[in-house]
DNA sequence: ATGGACGATAGGAATAGCCGATCAAATCAT
DNA sequence: ATGATTTGATCGGCTATTCCTATCGTCCAT
């Protein structure tokens, strides 16, 4: 058995052909079948079958694919290790972010990484958090900035900022003149959310009640940006829970006025994550280090 | 980088020497010489200093050589997977059992196992709690048998059976006519207790109080074997909480009574645990149907 | 039926891993 | 101090593995 030979194995997992899961590795197709043809023959289990069209992974097959995938995260891991205890702050850092935090937070952090972590340039993914935390277990990401409490022992976490939440109402609604606005006053009816798997959603309802009623909200809104949102609460359409960093954005433009909250909890916190695994360490405190300098010395948040 | 190299230098970390790690991979000191010294130049990092004498790890090795160990579990495990996929409950078990389980235990719990789980043989380790786990953790053992809590999210277990304790007096003693005694009734400073490192003495400790007087018990035994315990309270030298299954083997024995105790928690839950990442799942549910079947048909324990 | 896509097979070339023999440095015993 | 011993590195040659190109068989779609 050997490094490789498991490379080949995920790659066809991954890419459902020999020929192609041999391009991606490099070698021949030949040389791929060959050798997958040697491990199923060594370990005694048929990992793939061919029908000619597609390779599926078989039922027995999926646990070795699954070790092996684990297996190849470990020595990736030591490879990671080895360049880190040259220089832990050198090296790409893939840094995934949510949809509600990556077009505030990154203007000022991806500069400041910049000059605080020169030799790490920053890689942003953004999207859901559901999409990031597989994206983490496997590797695939260095790092994560989220809201929500990392599920599992097998992730890290480093807090760096708490958010208040905004109410966001139109400048004409009798909210907009408020000083600030309990969440118990807030019909959730009238509230405009993001679509499903947005944290920020799910807190929204939280804080304001109702989510028993299902999709009954007034207007029954799945917005994929937080910008769409804003835009359409300063149309009138309803109102709108923002982070501050979001509500930040529009202070001082027309037609939206953000009404500070009262309440318990009506806050989130925003912490970065990274796999207990990763060996990195001291290359992620000194990135939320500068994400605290970030929100602290700039006109950011809290 | 090379899962045998990974091997050789987990060798050489154990063992302290090129030599012996050498011989213990069945390759000759220069080819394990050579695939080292490739290893350190490949990740940039020397993972051993060599003296002349010893070769130790550097600091900057052992997060390699902690990384390579994990590559090697995996890899391990991705065979024990293989060979699960063809029948789970083929091949050894190498089973660790604490001491105040394993002597009373065994005797059942092997042939039982012979014959539920005929293609699988059991290897018995009996050992403290705190030795067990690491051996555990480090894919040295499969499962093993404890009384308390395992630690982390990293292992599975499932409850084998609660065994009761009973007190062990002498039988002149006064409690020996009881029908039962409340633990609070029983003076600490009369019990003899194991060693360090036996939950048994934890547990005993807890029950009848007074921890915070360190070793002060009567007579400060640190028995190695519960046997010994029983044999010392029967000569009359203290009193003892032994386990249901302990206190059986000297039912009918004179000098010794076993009385029940009443409080709460009196009683151990016995546990089988595993590593979460044990491919052989179904082994270690029908192992524990067989130890459970051994304390219900039994004469044994509660 | 036929062309195209996919994987398996065969034979030869390159590479990597291994061994025995030997060398250099450090330690130990006299 | 000095030779013996131990330990790891180096060298030359051998072997096994891995890889490639070319080719074939099979299945599917046209």
């Amino acid at each position: 058995m050997n490094l490789r030979d498991l490379q080949y194995v995920v790659a066809v997992a991954d890419l459902g052909q020999f020929g192609r899961a041999a391009s991606a590795c490099n070698v021949s197709q030949p040389t791929l079948s060959g050798q997958i043809l040697k491990l199923e023959e060594e370990l005694g289990v048929q990992i793939f079958e061919r029908d000619g069209r597609v390779a599926r992974v078989t039922e027995r097959g999926e646990a070795i694919v699954a070790h092996a995938r684990r297996v190849i995260r470990a020595a990736d891991d030591l490879k990671t290790a080895a360049a880190a205890s040259r220089d832990p702050l050198e090296g790409p850092i893939r840094l995934g972010i949510i949809a509600t935090v990556g077009p505030y937070l990154a203007p000022y952090l991806l500069p400041a990484a910049a000059r605080g972590l020169p030799r790490a340039p920053i890689r942003l993914v953004e999207d859901l958090t559901g999409h990031l935390l597989p994206l983490l277990a496997d590797g695939k990401l260095d790092a994560a900035i989220i809201a929500t409490d990392p599920p599992g022992e097998r992730l890290e976490e480093i807090a760096l900022y708490e958010e208040p939440f905004c109410l966001m109402a139109p400048s004409g609604h009798p909210f907009a003149k408020r000083k600030s606005v309990r969440v118990d006053e807030i019909d959730p009816r009238s509230l405009l959310l993001l679509a499903d798997g947005h944290c920020l959603r799910d807190q929204a309802l939280d804080l304001c009640g109702h989510p028993d009623l299902g999709g009954a909200t007034g207007a029954d809104m799945r917005a994929a940006s937080l910008e769409t949102l804003l835009h359409m609460t300063a149309a009138g359409f309803g109102l709108t829970l923002a982070p501050h960093m979001a509500a930040d954005g529009w202070r001082g433009k027309d037609g939206l006025v953000a009404v500070p909250l009262k309440g318990e909890n009506v806050a989130r916190r925003v912490r970065l994550v990274w796999r207990r695994d990763m060996p990195r360490k001291a290359a992620m405190l000194a990135l939320a280090d500068v994400a605290r300098g970030c929100v602290a010395a700039g006109r950011v948040a809290v």
